[in-house]
DNA sequence: TTGAAAGCGCTACCAC
DNA sequence: GTGGTAGCGCTTTCAA
């Protein structure tokens, strides 16, 4: 089924009918009327390939996330493609397991797609991946990763904030041993908010001992870790997660181990996610704004032309502690 | 950037730089070295939209789900992608909330695109779009909705299988009074798990009361119609859920009026999803094959041509339950 | 208010 | 092995 096919139909030429369908320029009213009928009986639906390449524009925004089934990540989607809608945009969303290679084919993917910006949320990284993205002229948008450039924008969280308002909080409660949680090691983004744990440890030398344990970014990992922890004979009267995904299956480890929350082990996560809330007990998180992020990337990316200033191309969000029912005094203190 | 720009730099045709690009027919491995080097330099991303209308071909499948946030939506995308990724398919993900208006958006744009198959997993429904795909030629499964046609295939779950079993299950712990926590009354498949459990309901006329309420599909749906069912009086031994997603409200809202989960309320879910392990206490619920739905979608889009008999193209699911920690006997049993 | 026709960037077929 | 070239289905001037 064609444009032209329709045109032939409804007795007109194919430049009536797409001026019909994209409400271009000015149309007879009994033509117009022909044409959208012409289209029923044929059940014609236009070729949007066709579309773009012809239009060479695009209404579609790219998406790369690390994990797309961390609410987290889930939510600055749902969040950017709730604008982008509102606006007659689609997104597209790509996931990369937080391996590099795929966020490159990711980018790769969407650079074919000419999406008309990009959003890039991921904890990996691969250097030579700003070169191309610069120089493909498109609006992108880091999030965690990235250096700014003339259309690269970067979103970044201040971890070292959050983590330091976190572990000052544990320590004025009495806690002395403190493990953090984590996953993929090797990565920057994530390595940073380890580091923030490190660095903030490092302050009361002496004073807190602490350790960590690493596995995958789900509850199951979250559960596994806590395992681990527990399993090693370390044992930290509060256990500090690098998001509050994980933090749900150590919360169950503890559970399953007849320690109490917080009464035995607080417990804090990251991220305020939607279902921390609902945790048995709720979640002491560090809020990130995750709407704003899919409405800020949103911005940039569309109206985002209007900035150029270099000076706007980062933007810091300084998270904060959102203290819930997951933490208390330290047992023995 | 375009593959003639490439091939003017590599001194060769566009035919030779696409013959390189898509592994096809036979290129000397020095002109190779040199296509693949142009494209290096120039940063050449082809243009996918190019591609797709002049092969005619199309490599992507498409999917429409009602709520991407809730994780049983999102596991089988997850499964669906998974699978097409190891044969080298990209999977689209379109959302409806819940609303038919999107659902058929959501349906001509995947049509627009020419999408090599496309899964419908939603639980509304519009009549017209089952003419409309099944003259769209394109390979459909449908998930709850829809009915059986050339192209089309059903995935349905028998709902009233679980709930029946739900039911009784509850039914032999002692419990009299259940009521039923619901989203989005009007639409039917939904209505169907209703059905299923006024049906059940109708069995065991006179001896057990029950009642329902609904919210919106999430948490805090969940919680919003526990509040209310709590408020009306009636005081369920059991509430049954019709998803997972809305469960983790009602335990959050229970806990929150100091009623224990299940010494003096039981409850249930459906589907299964990854979290009802790790809520507190761990969820009964109703397994729905995620992962072997997503599988099964992908099998019947895209090698689904050699299964043209219309016998294969109904595929029923019967549900089990997963008995966990949230259900016991009844309070005054 | 409408039509003719020149591309958009790529694939695929047919020659050489 | 490689090049020429006719479309794929649409948008968009430019004329009429």
């Amino acid at each position: 089924m064609t444009l032209e096919e329709v045109a032939r139909r409804a007795g007109v030429s194919t430049a009536t009918v797409s001026r019909v369908l994209n409400n271009a320029g000015v149309v007879k009213e009994s033509t117009r009327r022909k044409v959208l009928e012409a289209c029923r009986e044929l059940r014609y639906h236009p070729n949007l390939h066709a579309r773009s390449l012809a239009g060479g524009k695009s209404r579609t925004l790219g998406m790369i996330v690390s994990n797309i089934q961390n609410p987290f990540f889930l939510d600055i989607f749902c969040s950017l493609e709730s604008v982008a809608f509102q606006h007659n945009y689609e997104v597209v969303v790509e996931h990369t397991d937080y391996r590099p290679s795929r966020l490159v084919a990711a980018v790769r993917s969407m650079l074919g797609r000419r999406v008309a910006g990009l959003a890039v949320i991921v904890s990996e990284m691969e250097p030579s991946l700003i070169d191309e993205l610069s120089a493909s002229n498109i609006p992108v948008v880091f999030y965690d990763v990235g250096h700014p450039a003339r259309n690269i924008t970067n979103i970044r969280v201040r971890y070292e904030k959050g983590m330091q308002r976190t572990v000052e909080y544990l320590y004025s409660l009495g806690h002395r041993r403190m493990a953090f949680v984590g996953h993929h090691a090797g990565l920057d983004p994530l390595h940073e908010r380890l580091r923030a744990f490190l660095d903030t440890m490092g302050r009361y030398c002496g004073e807190v001992r602490y350790t960590s344990a690493v596995s995958s970014d789900s509850p199951a990992g979250g559960r596994q870790a806590a395992h681990q922890l527990l399993a090693s004979g370390f044992e930290p009267t509060a256990i500090l997660c690098v998001n509050d995904f994980m933090a749900l299956g150590v919360l169950r480890e503890l559970r399953e181990r007849g320690l109490s929350v917080p009464g035995d082990v607080s417990v804090t996560g990251f991220d305020n996610i939607g279902i921390s809330e609902f945790t048995c007990p709720a979640l002491t998180t560090v809020n990130i704004p995750r709407r704003r992020i899919g409405e800020m990337a949103f911005e940039i990316l569309v109206q985002g032309q209007t900035a150029t200033a270099n000076a706007d191309r980062e933007i810091l969000i300084d998270p904060e502690l959102v203290v819930r029912e997951s933490t208390g005094p330290a047992p023995e203190a």
